[in-house]
DNA sequence: GGAGATTCTGACAGTTACTCTCATTTGGTA
DNA sequence: TACCAAATGAGAGTAACTGTCAGAATCTCC
């Protein structure tokens, strides 16, 4: 990697961290660009060249292709939602404990703003696409097929309202309660 | 209902149609709110006291409640699928053809353009809570019991694959659509 | 039907996210 | 060192909002 490369990684990364810092110490709308530039020590201009919205600059998060790549790299034997179940498992505990605690502050403060939690919910509906994909994978079947897109959603639509129920409970565990959402999925969602 | 609160309905409605209108002919984002409110002939102000964002004026739609209402007062012995079917079958049917032109219309719009996308998908998150209380008084559980709300999650990630898929072909009836996805789901998601 | 209280409206000024353009600087390359 | 491409900063401009305030429309009570 050239200094140039190693250079906007840095700025990319600078920009990001002040800007959670700031949006943590006196609030999301509270927080302009102007400032995050200041603090970042570049010019406004800039800022929108590294991320084309202020909530990018949140949302910015490369972990959905390795979500992909994982879940397609499973064992061809496990069974869809096993294999969902391992994959969640797998991304999870890359995680370090500050890298977690960093993921936690970032989905209550998602949670809070109603643009930011728009525009996740939005990476979620992309993400019956993904899933769907990898469902397609595994099973041999086409991508848009009607009952392979239909689980898919149902399996995001799961994984939502586990996610809202972790992002309001900062006690719970985002992987015990994911697993336990697929795991009633499994079952056939008795009540 | 006096004057002065039909004075409002009009004016609420004619700027949901003049917005509606001028998305349809020149763009979402080409379109300012100066411009619904010219065609309106109300001032800008105005607009936005009656509709909080741009958004807004696409998005408010007064079904949801219907919805709820309509589900909850479904035969208390028809199981928890069945009784969602049978409200979005009541729901649709009472659309008349030009309704049903409308809303898919609308659909497209909302679908193509990413901020109005986005806000549809955080509506779409607010219903798994009324999913989920629907199916709590029909269970006799509570709202924000764990299998409640992992149940209204499904039900309403399936409802979403089979939006998504029926906004983006003409051809597809949202009725046929939906109630497909439930009966799906209700069969345990076979692939 | 009119006086007074209440609500609605329009005008206007201000903030902020975001876009575009252009001159300058910085890093890569021969 | 000299040249080229990419990155940056400065500044002007647009449009979505927000807040305030005076005047107009509606409601209510007599």
């Amino acid at each position: 990697m050239g200094l140039r490369e190693r250079k906007k990684a840095k700025t990319r990364a600078a920009i990001q961290r002040h800007a959670l810092r700031l949006f943590r110490e006196q609030g999301y709308s509270a927080t302009t660009v102007d400032q995050i530039a200041a603090a970042a020590e570049i010019s406004p201009s800039t800022f929108f060249r590294y991320f084309a919205t202020k909530e990018a600059a949140v949302l910015y998060d490369p972990v959905d292709p390795v979500f992909i790549a994982i879940a397609i790299a499973q064992p061809p034997e496990l069974g869809l939602i096993p294999a969902m179940r391992a994959t969640v498992t797998d991304v999870l505990q890359r995680f370090s404990a500050e890298e977690m605690e960093f993921v936690r502050e970032r989905q209550l403060l998602v949670f809070r703003e109603p643009d930011l939690r728009a525009a996740t919910m939005d990476q979620f509906a992309e993400g019956i696409d993904q899933i769907a994909g990898v469902a397609a994978q595994r099973t041999g079947r086409a991508p848009d097929d009607f009952v392979v897109r239909n689980w898919a959603g149902a399996v995001v639509g799961v994984l939502l309202a586990a996610f809202l129920k972790a992002a309001g409970d900062p006690e719970s565990d985002y992987l015990v309660v994911l697993d336990q959402a697929l795991v009633h999925l499994e079952a056939g969602l008795p009540l």
